[in-house]
RNA sequence: GCUGAUAUAGUGUAGUCCGGCCAAUCAUGUCGGCCUCUCACGCCGACGACUGGGGUUCGAAUCCCCAUAUCAGCACCA
């Protein structure tokens, strides 16, 4: 039987089963989230201070701000410092200028270190209701029991035993390594991850910036405790936390708490650029790299001095989305995606790289009038006056061309023994355009202000228009050249971060 | 070793849940053309992918199995 009788069949059996399942509609943008409740919802960034932001949290910064955005609700961030040894005062304030350098909408910022008497208090209800026990196995002889599917002698002791071992853990009267809460789960649990792991530790000897103790909850219990009482209805985190979802479970199971709806995207390969916090203080200790910001890193202190927008970073963030294949970002859309955002409000400048000084004679002078946006023309133009020397990039420079100067006049090429010779061609553009001469930036003698380019690759040392001098901070374009972003300026030397074409 | 996940063009992504409207979307990229006093922007066109093998089915990118590859976790880090 053909579909088409098939159909006609069907329509006289039974033609309720004709209905179509409806597809949902593409929409653009991320996929929709269930279990939005009438509030929106409540999400959160959770970096912890250990080094400045980079491209990767970016992802997780956006994901969630993305869906904030649609849904409303609260953002909350939350600075997730309870690991002593790994952070800094400087890095609290790094953290802070970087998340609002992202643009987010923040609701809250909660630090965890703010909130020790809640891990406390929760993990002694934890363990009055036999959930935890207090463990002084050492590591090695837990992880080999551990690995065979085999209790430690610890699990046995009683609640009351546990209770009074965990007093005396927050007396101080054990040291660091010779004690450990641990959640009861499955020691038999076919995933070795699951099996009894710890949730809280005792570290000594290093001071926390922001308060006073010596027994830390592990993350998978803060992060849980949080979770629940910030009221998250859903989690969007990398897929190396897959592992800690499940994990976090048997503590909301214990108290009787619902789980967020979570989301854990993939690993995020970015090129040859250094994101390990720890390759990037080596790096800037040795002198390799000049600081946090330093062009070769995937800061988003480097990107943004390179000139990059917040938003472009956001739009190429969402482009990505929150699939859990790993991937390889690409600078190519990042840059498409600046340019964009860039591209209708950057000025256009000259910057006449590895610039030549040649002479033109017999011409009177001219005054050119570029404009500074040609997408908008009201943003006006700038002048350059020329009176016989200017700068040429070196290679255009070609025997016996023609070249266009932009917005000026022909001039012809020659190539002598003494070096160029340029010679007027007239004013006529439509010459210019039969003779397919090139059209090139230029810059008098006396308007030309000393330029460093600074490109991942090297230095580009040329010359720039005075205007540039005006525009520090701000993206332009050095037409046939690129985008970049005046990093400073003076009256004499000005210093641009390229970006992209 | 154990556990869990993922695989669509150069890159990113939609479609996969609920098989047919998918000879597979959109963006980026590359190439060609148009526009233009920038190699920018804009416009037009072309190029380019369902990891492999079985199975189920009238029909598979979509469901099942196997293989392969990649990734994550198995810390008193997050």
């Amino acid at each position: 039987m053909d579909p088409d009788e098939r159909r006609t069949r069907l329509e006289l059996l039974a033609p309720e089963l004709l209905e179509k399942k409806e597809k949902k509609k593409r929409e653009t943008g991320l996929r929709a989230l269930d279990n939005v409740g009438e509030e929106g919802v409540v999400m959160r960034f959770a970096p912890n201070p250990s080094g400045p932001l980079h491209l990767g949290h970016s992802r997780a910064a956006y994901l969630n701000d993305y869906y904030i955005r649609k849904y409303g609700g609260k953002y909350i961030i939350r600075i997730e410092d309870t690991d002593p040894k790994r952070i800094t005062e400087e890095n609290y304030q790094m953290l802070l200028s970087d998340v609002d350098w992202l643009g987010i909408e923040v609701s809250d910022i909660v630090y965890q270190s703010d909130r020790m008497d809640i891990y406390y208090s929760y993990c002694e209800q934890l363990i009055a209701m036999g959930g935890a026990y207090l463990c002084r196995c050492d590591p090695e002889t837990f992880r080999d029991l551990k690995n065979n599917k085999k209790e430690c002698p610890c699990r046995d002791q009683t609640i009351e035993e546990n209770l009074s071992l965990w007093k005396d853990m927050l007396a101080g009267i054990y040291h660091e390594g010779q004690i450990t809460v641990r959640l009861k789960t499955d020691i038999s649990h076919p995933d070795p991850a699951m099996r009894d792991f710890s949730i809280f530790r005792i570290v000594e000897n290093t001071s926390h910036p922001r308060c006073d103790a010596h027994v830390y909850p592990l993350m998978n219990f803060s992060v849980a405790v949080d979770d629940h009482l910030l009221g998250m209805t859903h989690v969007i985190r990398g897929k190396d936390h897959i592992a800690n979802t499940r994990r976090q479970k048997y503590i909301y199971d214990y108290f009787g708490w619902e789980q967020p709806t979570y989301f854990h995207y993939g690993r995020m390969s970015i090129g040859d650029i250094v994101l390990s916090t720890s390759a990037m203080k080596a790096g800037i200790a040795s002198g390799e790299y000049s600081g946090w910001d330093d062009i070769h890193l995937g800061t988003l202190k480097a990107i943004a001095r390179r000139g990059f927008s917040p938003e472009a970073l956001r739009n190429a963030m969402i482009d990505i989305g929150i699939g859990q294949t790993d991937i390889n970002f690409s600078w190519e859309n990042l840059y498409a995606a600046n340019k964009a955002i860039v591209d209708p409000i950057a000025n256009r400048y000259f910057f006449v790289p590895d610039p030549v000084l040649c002479h033109i004679p017999d011409v009177s002078e001219h005054i050119a009038h570029p404009l500074k946006n040609p997408n908008d023309e009201a943003k006006g133009t700038r002048s350059l006056t020329f009176t016989g020397d200017i700068y040429l990039p070196r290679d255009e420079l070609e025997d016996d061309r023609m070249l266009r100067l932009k917005d000026l006049f022909n001039v012809r090429v020659k190539k002598t023994d003494d070096g160029f010779f340029l010679e007027y061609s007239g004013d006529s553009l439509d010459v210019a355009r039969a003779e397919h001469a090139q059209i090139v930036q230029w810059l008098p003698k006396d308007m030309a202000v000393r330029c460093m380019l600074h490109t991942p690759e090297g230095i580009i040392e040329g010359v720039c228009e005075p205007g540039v001098c005006g525009e520090t901070d701000a993206v332009v374009q050095f037409e046939r050249v690129g985008f970049a972003r005046i990093d400073s300026a003076s009256e004499t030397e000005v210093s641009a971060y390229f970006a992209h074409k």
